[in-house]
Parts: structure tokens; sequence; C-alpha cells
DNA sequence: AATTGCTGAATTGTATGCAATTCGAAAAAA
DNA sequence: TTTTTTCGAATTGCATACAATTCAGCAATT
């Protein structure tokens, strides 16, 4: 499973994962968020009961909750489909994205405890290797834990929780980028400040070269659908 | 219905309101986000759909929308109940609540249409005669249009949708601060700032204004409780 | 040809019954 | 008295049946 999905659960879901609604929320989430299912692709409730062999009560519900989440959209009376935003509502989440990313790294520069700032590290350490070894999966997930990292180390949950919400709604759109080998090495360099600054406990700078960042995440995800 | 509550349907869901279920959240939200069901308060799924002439079925999905709002908790097998954040989880909603405000309030003053800036004016207006007149409710409600016309004027619909449901899981713990009038006219003159800043299209001094207003509120919650 | 209005098959929305789990009170043990 | 255990009642989780709505296709009309 991708580290993305919401593995911690999302705002008032917090049960032992015993239930079959949350079992299929998680699946279809990580389907959705993987690209299995596509913008756009219809969910037909019977079709995945008959998958997940369980009834449709639970599928229905795992869809509601993944319609509240945002990653997919229900109208009265049609199917469910996987959410497809226009450019601009893109846009607008990438920018949000990118102002609650610097938010956390400006906060964790702050707070972040020894431990915390020692495992950034080590996930920072771990990307660099992987920049020539190449296994984008793999990078992806400690490019994730990288990043969650930092999430939680600004110690406020609430900002955690709607910044990985943030990511995971975008990050239908930004698949295949981690397969540019040279993007990985700039990647690199945009998280090597923002390691830096935090380390050395600079708000805003850490702040700003995590903005930066994020703002070239979205220029490579432009550049990429252009090219299509 | 109070304006807070999510009248304009959330992330995914955007059916003509049709469904009991849909129905039953928005009022539940309601009675939540009034007070009527307090923090901490049950929510019985037989007792509930007795209550509106329903089956536990979309009385069901209600409250599992609710639960992906943040405003309920559930756990399996056990009965749902009203969210209550403890002080830290909430003193980390308000601190993202004024960063997202901010921001509104600073891509606002950039963005807002000369229609949009007028109806804020109005709004404002409508406040300041109101500040005499102290009828909490109707205060409240109109207080309430101010800021969703910043929201709204950010022209980024994502940004506006956080922005809100943040404001809505906040509220339930801000309530009776408008029967203090002397409240009421230093919360306009922050107010007051703000709008001037939006009206000559300066960011900046927009944002700075808007988090001074939110701190100022959550001081006012603060000491509020502290006096219980 | 394009548009409108039917019709029934398919799909979603809701109700209800049963299974699984939790909770509370009383009994048993320390 | 305090703690633990047991067991039945109450509540939630899931399956299934039925009702309400939508949609595709075709026919009738303009």
């Amino acid at each position: 499973m991708s580290m993305l999905t919401p593995g911690a659960n999302p705002p008032g879901i917090s049960w032992p994962r015993v239930t079959r609604a949350e079992e299929l929320r998680l699946q279809i989430a990580d389907e959705i968020v993987r690209g299995a299912l596509a913008p756009g692709a219809a969910l037909d409730e019977f079709t995945l009961a008959r998958r997940f062999a369980v009834s449709r009560t639970p599928v229905r519900e795992a869809i509601r909750l993944l319609a509240a989440s945002g990653l997919v959209v229900v109208r009265a009376h049609r199917a469910a489909v996987v959410a497809r935003p226009s450019a601009e509502q893109l846009a607008g989440m990438f920018e949000v994205m990118a102002e609650l990313e610097a938010l956390c790294a400006g906060f964790a520069a702050e707070r972040m405890t020894s431990a915390e700032r020692r495992a950034l590290e080590d996930f920072h350490e771990e990307l660099r290797v992987m920049i020539q070894s190449g296994d984008p999966q793999r990078y992806h997930e400690v490019n994730e834990a990288f990043h969650n990292t930092i999430y939680n180390g600004a110690h406020n949950t609430y900002l955690a929780e709607i910044t990985l919400s943030t990511r995971a709604r975008v990050q239908p759109f930004r698949r295949a980028q981690f397969r540019n080998l040279g993007r990985l090495a700039k990647s690199h360099i945009e998280h090597d400040r923002v390691v830096q600054a935090i380390m050395r406990g600079e708000q805003g700078i850490a702040s700003s070269a995590m903005y930066a960042h994020i703002v070239t995440v979205r220029e490579e995800y432009e550049h990429y659908t252009e090219t299509i």
C-alpha cells in the first residue's frame, strides 16, 4: 500500500481496522491514488461488491467516505466517479498545497524534536542514494515518508491531517513524475535546502524553501501535461 | 439554518438535495454547530432514525459523512459521538484557521472583482449598524456571510472549501462569544483594517490584519473558557 | 435531420432482518 | 470493599429485498 494513502485514519474515523467498509475505503483510495482507477472512472456499487465479495452496503459506505475526502464525486441516483478536477481547480489545490507544506516546514523548523530531525535526515540520505539506483516506486514511498515526517514535525495534528489529505487529492494527477531521473536530482537539491533550514531552526527559510519545492513540482506537472 | 453549515456541498457531494441522507447530514451538522448536540453527545442510530422518521440506513450514512468532515468521531461497534477535541487539538485548529483565513484575505485583496468588493463593504456596513442593535443570532449570520465573501473572493475553490470546513469544525467551541457587545465593537475595528486593505489591493496588509483578527478571536475563546 | 417523448432495463436510495460486538449490572472471587 | 467474570440486553455491521430514479434506445413529431 502506498504510504500516501491515509493509513492513519482521517478526521473522525479511528476504529481498529475491522469493518469491511474501512478495508474497502483504504483499498479503493489506494487504487485511485495509484492510478488503477483513473479520474472519471465510474464506481459501480454492484460490480465493486461482487469483486470484493461483500454486499453493496459497505461498498456504498466506502464510496461516501471517499466522496467526503474529495477523491470521488457522487450525485444522487448516479454512479460515483473518480474526481476529475478542472485545470483551474487543480491549480488551486497546488496553490494550497504549497502554502500548507510551507507552513508545516516552518513549524517543523521550530518544533521538531532531535529524534524527529534525525529521522528526517535519514530519509533525506536514503533519497540521495536512490537518485542513482532509480526504483521509482520505492523512491515515491520514501519521498512520502520524508514529507510525512515534516507534517508530523509541525506538531499540529489538524495541519498534518489536511496537508496529507491535500497531497492525496492531488496525487492522481502527478504520477509518472518520478521516472524522470534528472528531476530526482533537482528535487534532492530543493529538499536539501529545506532540511538544512529545519536543522538550524530557521523557520522562514524552511518555509520558503518548501514553497519553492512545491512550486517546481507543480511546474513539472504542468510541463508534463503540456507534452501530452 | 446557520450560514456556516456547509450549505454549499462538501468536497465530492453535489447532488440536488433530495436524498434523506443528505437532509440528515445538513440537519445534524447544524445541530452540532449550533450546540443543540454538545461535544461528547452520543448519536444513537436508532433514536435518530425514529426522530426523523426514516430507517437507520440514511442516518448511518449521514453520520459517516459527518465523521469524514471531522464533526463526529466513530469507532467500530460503538455509538458515534460529537467530536470533543483536546485543548491541544483545538489550539492547532485555531492556528490553521488563522493561516487559512489570512491566506484567503491576501488572495482576495488581489483577486476580488469590484462586485465582490462592493458586497464585502455592504456586509461590513451591515455589521457596523448591528453592533448597537445587538441581535447575536443575526450578527452571527452576517458575520459568516462577511467571512464567506472573503473565502470566495480568493477565487480558489479548494481553499474556500477547507477554510469553511475548518471554521465549521471550530464553531461548536466558540458559541456565546457574540453576546459580548464590547467584543463586537473591537471585532468591527479589526474587520475594518481587513476591508481597507482588500479595497486597496494590499495583499500583505489584508493577510496580516485577518491573521490578527483570528488570533484575537482565539484569545477571546481562551479567555471565555478560563472563566468557566 | 434534429428534437421530443415514451418505455423498460439498469442503477441507486431506503427499509428491514439477522449476525457480531459491546456495555452494564449482577454475581463471584480476592 | 474492591476487582474480576459472566451473561443478557442493547447497539452496531452487514446482507438482502424492494422502491425510486435515471438512462439508453427507439418511435413519433417538427
